[in-house]
DNA sequence: AATTGTAACTTAACACTGTTAAGTGGAAGA
DNA sequence: TCTTCCACTTAACAGTGTTAAGTTACAATT
């Protein structure tokens, strides 16, 4: 959690962007503490004054990069189309930006938060994300545009294949895939046609 | 690769037992090759002159649960049912098989291969098992049960939706499912309903 | 029977990893 | 001046994957 938000704040921002920028590069598995450190010229003790571990550490990054993600979102939902073309741009800025920031989808999506049952990652920027779709579902139920029906479910169909892409595409890389575009379109255009009837 | 098939065979399957079993109980980040070693009253060492390193020893573990699911998949493709009722029960077998061997799936699946692009997993079983995917929605469209397109492009995003749900329910236990039965369901008949107009 | 060869396994180390208890230097407040 | 305390470091713990070199013990050859 690291509640330490009166300590030198200007040394915590080093510390996240150093980290950022060799995690964006090189992965979460590859960057380690000294690493991270040695860049900043600070012994690795230093950072845990700042970051419980770390996993905290890399959680805090995906965290401000999610954020980024729900304005997107946000911004797409007050746009005037129709609900359905608004749930339709959701859904491709959903997968365009998971690939746009592979390493940051990889550590929240294809980690198995192993002890804690709750508390990683939904408890506080999924949330607000997957609200965004929830509310769109839900226009577009309202318009008639999709068949009425349990929203939450739909939401959660709706999630599991655009994630279903989005991490395929990066973990496969090797994968003679038809194409990102061809492939995400394909996705986002049959789970829309299937939820309409 | 480790091809000594000609030496000890024996102590060769007594690691992959041991490293299964432990895998299985622990995931793959838990389980170390000393933790393995101490386990089968072996030096860590004794495990590299059977396979190359950790990877290869897990890879190799993994390779043979995904054969099982292969000859249940082709199990499948040969019942007398009608072609599109073939593809539904080999989605949701792959989604069963999945969360029935979570810390398998999650190795192949949630893990990029960085350097190497393309010799990991699907040149092996994974070949073959999308292989019957692709069979399977052949087989649909000349049928006629679903409209004629791309064979290629509709088994990807078949591919992509069911490893959505598998993935999703696998790595983000904490979050408040709908139901695993409900959510595979839905995203099965959505995904269907998708590619049939 | 003595020697050689080799298969199977071990010892000991290298170069890392995350993490922490305890210690240090200096600045600010009393 | 003395003391407190913040920011940071030193040094270590307990582990990791991996490998070069060494040791048995047994089989085959001379």
């Amino acid at each position: 959690m690291a509640v330490l938000l009166d300590k030198n704040e200007n040394v915590r921002q080093i510390i996240l962007d150093a980290a950022s920028e060799l995690f964006v590069a090189e992965g979460f598995g590859s960057v380690s503490m000294r690493k991270i450190a040695r860049k900043i010229g600070y012994t690795p003790t230093t950072i845990y004054l700042y970051f419980d571990d770390k996993a905290d550490l890399f959680n805090q990054i995906c965290e401000e990069t999610f954020a980024q993600m729900t304005r997107n979102l946000i911004a797409i939902s007050k746009l005037s189309v129709s609900p359905l073309e608004r749930l339709r741009l959701g859904l491709f800025e959903y997968i365009h930006f998971g690939l746009k920031h592979p390493n940051h989808y990889a550590i929240v999506f294809n980690t198995t938060s192993s002890p804690e049952p709750a508390k990683d990652f939904q408890n506080s920027q999924g949330e607000a994300t997957f609200d965004t779709l929830r509310n769109s579902v839900s226009a577009c139920m309202a318009d008639g545009a999709v068949v009425h029906g349990d929203v939450e479910l739909t939401s959660q169909t709706l999630w599991a294949c655009i994630h279903g892409v989005t991490s395929l595409l990066i973990t496969q890389e090797g994968f003679p895939f038809v194409g990102r575009q061809a492939l995400t379109e394909s996705v986002v255009d049959t789970i829309i046609a299937g939820i309409r009837h």
